[in-house]
DNA sequence: TAGGCCATCTGGTCCT
DNA sequence: AGGACCAGATGGCCTA
């Protein structure tokens, strides 16, 4: 929280400071007066003179177009023939212009980060801290997620599925059978206990006829180690229902927010 | 202290 | 020409 709200003060800053007529650039340096071709960098220095990989994890690629050509495999005789002069650097003005329009792009960004993770449910992020929803986590997470909602529709679940959406639904603790027109955990059941609407009626109508959903906690297998879930948890994310908090949403600093 | 994550600056490229 | 997008580089903060 501490991090964010420092981040958020640099950025002011630097936004003051630029308003001001000052430079960003000229502290932070990110690429002023650096030669970001060499290859003397510290972080080059396990690429071996023919530019192959010698037992790294990774490695850095020649920003620039000709170093970058004679190194990259993948560099096509197209992009080669392509290659045009190299423009002039841009003015001082439209340095600072693009980049404060790469900082408001990013915030977009941003931004979209926190629509995605305000759309996942809370028992897939639950068992998280809100520092830990980082950017690649939302995506995982998010990816799973879809995952397991397209296995629903596709139908791609055991037979017990139904009983154990229901029994959720009811709020009980063992699986249901079958449900059949009266029975306990039929979706008129399930309307008159949780005062659910008809659209919702609809959609327990629906788990009643099609298997699905076991399929959404196997999908959570691979999310067990990041947030397993409850099956009333999903039966609230089912049914819209969702009672739990979202620290990351609930008006605390969220945590990746420039 | 190393590594992860992030914001920011920057240059290159593509598109309008 | 200028904006959008992308990726590399850099430095700060945090945590194990």
């Amino acid at each position: 929280m501490a991090r964010m709200e420092k981040l958020g003060r640099e950025e002011e800053e630097k936004s003051v400071g630029e308003a001001a007529g000052e430079s960003s650039s000229d502290t932070a340096g990110a690429g002023d007066e650096v030669d970001t071709n060499n290859n003397n960098d510290d972080r080059n220095q396990n690429v071996s003179p023919n530019n192959k990989p010698s037992n790294v994890k990774y490695q850095l690629r020649p920003r620039a177009l000709h170093p970058r050509r004679r190194c990259d495999s993948e560099w096509s005789l197209q992009d080669t023939l392509r290659h045009k002069a190299r423009p002039p650097p841009l003015s001082r003005y439209r340095r600072k212009t693009a980049n404060a329009r790469e900082r408001c792009r990013m915030r977009q960004v941003n931004t979209a980060f926190e629509s995605l993770r305000g759309v996942l449910p809370s028992w897939v992020c639950s068992r998280r801290a809100a520092t830990d929803m980082t950017k690649i986590t939302t995506l995982q997470l998010a990816s799973a997620y879809i995952r397991s909602l397209q296995d629903i529709l596709d139908g791609n679940a055991p037979e017990d599925t139904r009983s154990w959406v229901l029994s959720s639904i009811l709020g009980e603790a063992t699986p249901m059978p079958d449900p059949q027109p009266g029975h306990p955990c039929s979706p008129g059941r399930a309307q008159q206990i949780l005062g659910l609407t008809t659209s919702q009626t609809d959609f327990v109508s629906f788990l009643c006829t099609v298997p699905e959903a076991q399929v959404l906690q196997d999908n959570m297998d691979s999310l067990s180690s990041l947030s397993p879930m409850s099956e009333t948890e999903a039966v609230a994310l089912l049914m819209g229902t969702d009672p739990q908090p979202r620290p990351w949403l609930d008006g605390q600093q969220p945590p990746l927010v420039s």
